[in-house]
RNA sequence: GUCGGCGUGGCGGAAUGGCAGACGCGCCAGCCUUAGGAGCUGGUGCCCGAAAGGGCGUGGAGGUUCAAAUCCUCUCGCCGACACCA
């Protein structure tokens, strides 16, 4: 085929600024609080300031931005707003590492990088609403959340154990200990330390955080799995088992299966259990000394490893069996917690994998009280967890298990002696942290009136200009009650990071209101957020609290919804030479650069084309050439079909086949983008450009039909091309912006197919194929079967016994 | 250890009960030529065959079904989460 000479090139340098200057000019991603559109909340997490981007980070921006621009052109009042996680650790390292940088001078520089590079992909945001968690126009209002809490007796403050990160040095959450260990050092091992500190209760919201989870049906399975067990509820009994020879002291346990309590035959107490001491014998006062003393000194790892036999003392002491009134002895082991339940337990061998263990390594009693369904068992070698009938539990015999657990609950309940219980596994949240670079805790210490709120009207309670320790800053803290004249002391401590971010998708509805955190109003407009885009990493942590602080202000009366994301969605990581792109490791592929050579557009399209959207996925430079060439295709397309020259051939001109294509297109492309499967949707956007080509080298007319393919074409793939589209759409001569333009509605008459292909199949193997007119009846397309030859020779004279027709698909012919 | 996900050509992947390998990369052959990392045409899972055609094929083994990459059971491998929570 002789091209023509080329009267244009597409060259993504000079037209990618060009659109980027214009959409910004006219405001294209501005929402509209009052706008009568319906809403679409198109979220991606706020992302910590990194300085500059790379396309490791682009993807979920990428992804959004592509939902938001489909989203607008159907019709739909679009949020997509963006800000910044900008508290955090590590501005304060890059301020010690050069001295006379402020964490807030890095944390700004830093926006300004990556500002820039989001611009540079053509990701479009409605930056005037953009929020930044480190600014004081900001923190002041997560420091009234923090009093609303207080007031709502939601916050308080009590001595823990906590874990102490020995290199950040601070607390950390449960949640951001991992293995014994600080999430952001997977190589620092957590210290535990006595300190007195600030907690949010979110176990009063357990019941709820864990049933609403039942309501998220557009979540990943997979992060409503990990909250649920996470949150951890189960459902047992409280027992009191009175202490032998000391009469009124009695030792409150926990169990899962009050169903086993005759099956009790030990007590294990946790080495920090305070009745630990008196239950003691003075014989064996000195081993359990040591063994607490051990205990206390171990570190999580060690604790908390599985992998290492289970270590115990006996006290000497006894405790009495409630139901039967057995004297059984009263251990100490460290396999028990005192931090969950009652931290004592009534261990029960024959049935529970871990007292199972510790009694054989001590040689204490086991006693089968549930007969699995082959009947009592002559040795147990190891516990027998499933179900079955009571036995050896005197009036309980024969009863099946499950109905023994409520009458036994029953009977201890009857008795005061014990009660039916739930425990979560969920631990309230530390929230203080030993920091510069937070959100001052808002209260200060009185000699007269102890804890102190900052009064709202003096928010926000700002951090000083010099960076240095708080607790090393006495003209900061040193201040004087709110309630007197006279001198008190700030909160030194400073908020855990994950508090700006549990509330900052609220704040986007009302960025500039300096009355309130949020206007409800506005807020109830646009909650809850449609699409929520971001990494799995936060499945636990910013999820979880997020739906806390949710459940907590619809409560206090400020926001109607109770969750706040409807749709979760959790992207892959863009790999490189096998390794995650990042900046430390090197192999980030630079935005600016790939802007330079291949285009943003260029790259936008192959990162949605690479995979899907979930997976981790390989960068690839020679996939990201044939997407280039598949722009360059359709700009030849749209713009030099002239160039494109009828070859005659094999290539199919019919018209109505063409009209069919685009019309299937629409359908799949769209519903594709919705459900963010990109990378099918891009293949489907090849095909259509594949078929267009076909057309005119099938001599094809370039009619007005033509023409409005060519603007279906670009309008589907202006999402995930926009600068390139937008330049089509001009030099089509169209006027009004491409990203105002209305999305191709669905035609499912023109897309059907008068003809399709029936595949023949005998005994469910492949014979032949025909092409039909759609829409045979069993009778007609059995009839086409037994005229093909090939299906005869197969059935060999066997007339079908059975025929299986799919209409429109295949037809099976069963001898 | 428990729970969850994944396993398909040379490569990325598509197909969620109905033609396995869409789309792209790579490769092979050819065309054109302004000689390019350009464009175009055709081919490209494996085996037998000159061809027509046939057989095999979605980690492995079994099963359900007229029909299985897809559902079930077992098993191997990789990845992720949780990990003494009574």
């Amino acid at each position: 085929m002789v091209g023509r000479p080329r009267r244009s090139v597409y060259v993504p340098q000079e037209i990618e600024p060009k659109w980027q200057k214009i959409w910004a000019e006219r405001g294209v991603m501005k929402a509209n609080d009052a706008s009568p559109k319906p809403k679409f909340y198109d979220l991606v997490m706020y992302p910590y300031p990194s300085g500059e981007l790379h396309m490791g980070h682009a993807r979920n921006y990428v992804m959004g931005d592509a939902l938001a621009r489909m989203k607008r052109m159907q019709g739909f009042e679009v949020l997509h707003p963006f800000g910044w996680d900008a508290f955090g650790l590590p501005a304060e390292n890059a301020a010690m590492k050069h001295p006379g940088l402020h964490p807030l001078k890095w944390t700004l520089d830093n926006i300004v990088e990556s500002k820039r590079d989001l611009k540079t992909m053509g990701i479009l945001y409605d930056w005037d609403r953009e929020v930044n968690s480190c600014l004081p126009d900001y923190y002041r209002w997560t420091q009234w959340l923090f009093l609303l809490m207080l007031e709502r007796g939601l916050a308080y403050r009590a001595m823990a154990p906590v874990n102490w990160c020995p290199v950040d040095k601070t607390v950390l959450a449960n949640e951001q200990v991992i293995n014994g260990r600080c999430w952001r050092h997977p190589d620092v091992e957590v210290e535990k330390r006595d300190l007195e500190q600030w907690f949010l209760k979110i176990t009063d919201y357990a019941d709820r955080l864990l049933d609403d989870l039942a309501t998220l049906e557009h979540w990943p399975q997979k992060v409503r799995v990990m909250q649920t067990n996470w949150i951890g509820r189960s459902t047992g009994a409280e027992v009191d088992f009175a202490v032998d020879g000391a009469p009124g002291e009695s030792i409150r346990i926990y169990t899962t299966r009050p169903d086993t309590l005759f099956g009790a035959t030990f007590m294990v107490l946790a080495p920090e259990h305070p009745l630990v001491e008196r239950v003691t014998t003075d014989r064996q006062r000195e081993t359990v000394r040591k063994y607490v003393e051990k205990a206390r000194k171990e570190t999580e790892i060690e604790r908390l490893s599985t992998e290492r036999e289970k270590t115990g003392v006996a006290t000497g002491g006894f405790a009495i069996n409630p139901v039967n009134g057995e004297k059984i002895p009263i251990w100490v082991a460290d396999y028990v917690l005192m931090t969950y339940g009652t931290g004592a337990i009534m261990a029960v061998p024959a049935h529970d994998e871990r007292d199972f263990e510790f009694a054989r390594m001590h040689d204490l009693q086991v006693r089968e009280v549930i007969a699995p369904p082959s009947g009592p068992q002559k040795m147990l070698r190891e516990a027998y967890v499933g179900p079955g009938v009571m036995v050896n539990s005197g009036q309980f015999d024969g009863l099946d298990a499950a109905v023994a657990f409520d009458r036994i609950c029953d009977w201890l309940e009857q008795r005061g002696i014990g009660k039916r219980s739930v425990k979560f596994r969920l631990r309230d949240w530390l929230i203080s942290r030993q920091r510069y670079w937070g959100a001052p805790i808002p209260v200060v210490y009185c000699p007269n009136h102890g804890i102190v709120p900052v009064p709202v009207d003096q928010l926000p309670v700002e951090l000083p200009p010099e960076y240095k320790p708080l607790s090393e800053n006495p003209a900061w803290y040193e201040t004087t009650c709110p309630l007197g004249d006279g001198p008190a002391r700030r909160e030194t401590d400073t908020l855990d990071t994950f508090i700006d971010s549990s509330w900052y998708f609220l704040r986007y509805a009302s960025p500039h209101d300096d009355r309130e955190p949020f206007d409800s109003e506005l807020a109830n407009r646009w909650m809850a957020v449609d699409q929520y885009t971001g990494g799995v990493e936060h499945a636990i942590l910013h999820l979880l609290y997020s739906r806390f602080f949710t459940k907590v202000l619809h409560d206090a009366g400020m926001v109607e919804v109770t969750e706040p994301f409807v749709r979760m969605f959790n992207q892959g990581m863009v790999k490189r030479f096998g390794q995650v792109m990042a900046k430390s490791a090197g192999n980030g592929v630079s935005i600016a650069q790939l802007a330079g050579e291949q285009g943003a557009d260029a790259g936008r399209v192959y990162e949605m084309f690479i995979g899907p959207p979930e997976e981790d996925v390989e960068w690839n430079e020679s996939g990201l050439n044939g997407v280039v060439k598949f722009l360059q295709r359709v700009w030849r397309l749209v713009l030099e079909p002239e160039s494109i020259v009828a070859e005659g051939g094999a290539s199919a001109t019919d018209a109505s086949a063409l009209r069919r294509k685009v019309a299937q297109t629409v359908g799949r492309v769209t519903e594709h983008y919705d459900e963010l499967r990109f990378n099918t949707a891009v293949a489907f956007l090849m095909e259509l450009a594949n078929a267009m080509q076909d057309y005119l080298q099938g001599g094809g007319a370039r009619d007005a039909e033509w023409e409005s393919s060519v603007r279906v074409l670009v309008k589907l793939l202006n999402p995930l091309a926009p600068h390139v589209c937008e330049e089509m759409w001009e030099r089509l001569g169209e006027k009004g912006l491409l990203a105002d333009a209305s999305w191709p509605s669905f035609d499912a008459a023109a897309a059907a197919e008068p003809k399709i292909t029936l595949v023949m199949q005998v005994a469910g193997r492949l014979r032949d194929r025909a092409e039909v007119d759609a829409g045979l009846s069993e009778a007609e397309a059995t009839a086409v079967a037994l005229g093909s030859e090939k299906v005869r020779a197969a059935l060999n004279g066997r007339g079908p016994s059975k025929v299986i027709y799919v209409r429109d698909r295949l037809i099976n012919l069963v001898p």
